[in-house]
DNA sequence: ATACGATTTTTTTTT
DNA sequence: AAAATCGTAT
């Protein structure tokens, strides 16, 4: 292949380059993701072998498109190339190993929202009230744990820091804290933190694993790093000790998850970490017209801590970006939906354009307007297909076949039946628990008085429906156990959802996509690490993606990607940045990289928008000023004078 | 005492 | 849309 033909000179340079660590700084629009995608191509056409090269993404169905190329360009078979997120990297090399730290095969990967529940019930039987004790929520205590094993900070420190006004029940939280911990063990579960920081203990603790792994993987190369935390640094570290042929990449200045623990100075300090490293630049803006760059660029430019850097604009000149002001929430939605049709009107298909905002609930709006007008289009935030509690039902069911100690899903399962709640459950837990074979002992003659007289019957109805599924089961496809459990979740389904019909329709769905599934664990580790609406509608249905619609996602989801005409609103302060985010030490400027990420997702429309008046919060008087953001813009910069980066429409109908 | 249904309040970002 | 709150039913 004639890479010269594919690739500019520092685009080539990254993707030449020998061994030894190199770190790629690539702006937005640089080409970095076909940089890697080259990069991985040449490594094999010289002769690596697929088994040898190591790529960890941001997300799944990244690492999937860019292997998806790399067969394509070398006709080399790739299926040995390990390829996706740290936790499904993590996940492979666990399945495998796990058993070293006392887990068995078939565990449980808890979700976000089992973890919370987990949580809460260790709070409960800890004997704390919620509802007259103030203590912090399920989900608050998770979200300690987890920045304290992804940053390397004890529990204390991260109370402190982050949550201080829980600073005074600080030991209740630690004692919650041992308790989840044995319950995760108990039921032979891992949440997301536990998968990376397990393969850390891995690499870590036991140096024939490190030696494996070390070895095995010649070539690592790093998607994203600005966005990797220090537990997942050091197992790159570690992976890397052996070979030292080590490529990260990733933009400084589009760092946006420092809330679950990335850590900025991962890419900052490589240069130290690794000073024989090489560092290569992308500074060539293929994406953006030089008025959208502009802006972008004298926005970062007020960050203080970054590598420098300053985008080039390759492409022609187009129209400058547009501030709109809209009276309220409602004018602003109905701005952006008669400019979206504008668009369409002018011929720039529905899947060119993107509105972006900082939180899910602020697409309400405009959602409710694009359906009023009868445009299509896609929200990809909120909850995820897999997260629907319909869908989590159906699949608890599927995890106790796998792991019968699984406490969350058993919890979620007794809670369907007629008055068995929060009590019983946990109460038909302990005793289902304390037996060797937990589905067995529902057979059981007694079984149904674990409960309170009350929840007799339900849990009947429940022995009677596992039998129904497990009788027999062995060896069948995971379509048709989806089938034996539908037929006895159906009865359910309709009597709590009034739209039963569609979401039997979304298990349908589950189903189709079971099919390429041949173990019932390799499904479930999938959906717990899959969770994107995109991916499960683009896996499950070939038409979904290739449909024309107007994508409605916030900055987080949007990264990497890129559209012709982009909205974001709620451009106020307050929203962007994010009144709550500003509290954190670094708290302005990541929102600030978020404000950069959004501009610079445009290629040819930019539009802000916000409303100016508020009437659902009345925080102060229920007027909204514009972010900051964009005000500073306005201003001199550094170098001096400059004209205002954008321009404002007045919109006539909307004067208040 | 517990479960459940109706009503009100709140909503950061994700693997 | 989900969680918290409150009153009623079991």
């Amino acid at each position: 292949m004639n890479y010269e033909d594919h690739l500019n000179p520092d685009q080539l340079q990254a993707v030449m380059a020998g061994g030894g660590p190199i770190l790629v700084i690539a702006g937005a629009g640089s080409g970095k993701t076909r940089t890697l995608t080259y990069r991985v191509a040449r490594l094999l056409d010289d002769g690596v072998r697929p088994e040898n090269i190591l790529l960890a993404t941001f997300t799944n169905k990244a690492a999937g498109e860019m292997l998806f190329r790399v067969g394509a360009l070398t006709g080399i078979d790739i299926a040995n190339l390990w390829g996706g997120t740290f936790h499904s990297l993590a996940n492979r090399v666990l399945r495998r190993y796990g058993y070293v730290l006392g887990y068995r095969p078939g565990y449980t990967i808890l979700d976000s929202d089992d973890t919370e529940k987990l949580v809460n019930s260790c709070i409960s039987e800890m004997g704390i009230d919620r509802k007259t004790e103030k203590f912090p929520r399920g989900n608050i205590i998770a979200d300690i744990l987890g920045y304290s094993l992804n940053t390397g900070q004890d529990i204390e420190t991260v109370v402190l820091k982050r949550y201080p006004y829980f600073n005074y029940c600080l030991e209740e939280i630690i004692k919650i804290l041992a308790l989840y911990k044995k319950k995760k063990l108990d039921s032979n579960s891992m949440d997301f933190d536990d998968l990376l920081f397990n393969w850390k203990v891995l690499l870590s603790s036991y140096p024939l694993v490190l030696e494996e792994y070390a070895g095995k993987f010649r070539h690592i190369l790093v998607d994203e790093y600005q966005d990797t935390s220090r537990v997942q640094a050091d197992i790159i570290d570690l992976l890397a000790a052996r070979h030292r042929n080590l490529m990260v990449v990733g933009d400084d200045s589009q760092s946006i998850y420092s809330f679950r623990g990335a850590n900025y100075d991962n890419i900052l300090d490589f240069p130290q970490r690794y000073p024989d490293s090489r560092i290569i630049k992308l500074e060539t803006n293929y994406r953006s017209t030089p008025e959208i760059l502009h802006l972008a660029n004298r926005s970062i430019d007020r960050n203080e801590r970054q590598f420098h850097k300053v985008l080039r604009a390759v492409r022609g000149s187009g129209p400058r970006p547009v501030l709109v002001p809209a009276g309220n929430v409602l004018q602003q939605a109905s701005f952006v939906v008669q400019r979206v049709i504008d668009l369409l009107r002018d011929g720039l298909p529905a899947s060119d354009i993107a509105v972006l905002y900082r939180a899910h609930y602020h697409s309400m709006e405009v959602q409710m307007e694009l359906a009023r007008r009868g445009i299509p289009f896609e929200i990809r935030s909120g909850i995820r297909f897999f997260e629907q509690a319909h869908i989590k039902d159906l699949i608890a069911y599927l995890r106790i076949i796998v792991n019968p100690r699984d406490e969350s899903a058993w919890k979620r399962v007794l809670g369907l039946y007629a008055r068995v709640g929060p009590k019983t459950a946990s109460k038909v837990w302990k005793h289902l628990y304390s037996k060797e074979d937990p589905i067995k002992a529902l057979f059981e003659d007694g079984f149904p008085k674990a409960g309170g007289k009350g929840a007799q019957e339900g849990l009947t109805k429940l022995s009677a429906a596992f039998r129904d599924i497990v009788e027999g089961s062995e060896g069948l496809p995971v379509s048709s156990l989806i089938d034996r459990v539908l037929s006895n979740y159906r009865a359910f389904l309709q009597h709590k959802y009034t739209e039963a019909a569609s979401r039997e329709e979304d298990i349908e769905q589950l189903k189709g996509f079971s099919t390429k599934f041949s173990s019932l664990g390799d499904f479930l580790s999938d959906l717990a690490l899959l969770t994107n609406t995109a991916a499960a509608g683009d896996e499950a249905s070939e038409t979904y993606l290739k449909e024309d619609r107007v994508v409605l996602s916030t900055v987080h989801q949007a990264k990497g990607l890129e559209w012709p005409a982009v909205f974001l609103i709620w451009c106020s302060e307050g929203m962007i940045p994010l009144a709550r985010a500003l509290k954190d030490e670094d708290g302005e400027e990541e929102e600030r990289r978020l404000f950069y990420v959004a501009c610079t997702r445009a290629k040819d429309e930019l539009y802000f928008c916000y409303p100016l008046m508020d009437y659902s919060r009345r925080m102060d008087n229920g007027y909204l000023s514009p972010s900051r953001f964009l005000e500073e813009l306005k201003m001199s910069d550094s170098r001096g004078k400059a004209a205002c980066p954008y321009e404002r429409w007045g919109l006539k109908e909307f004067e208040i």
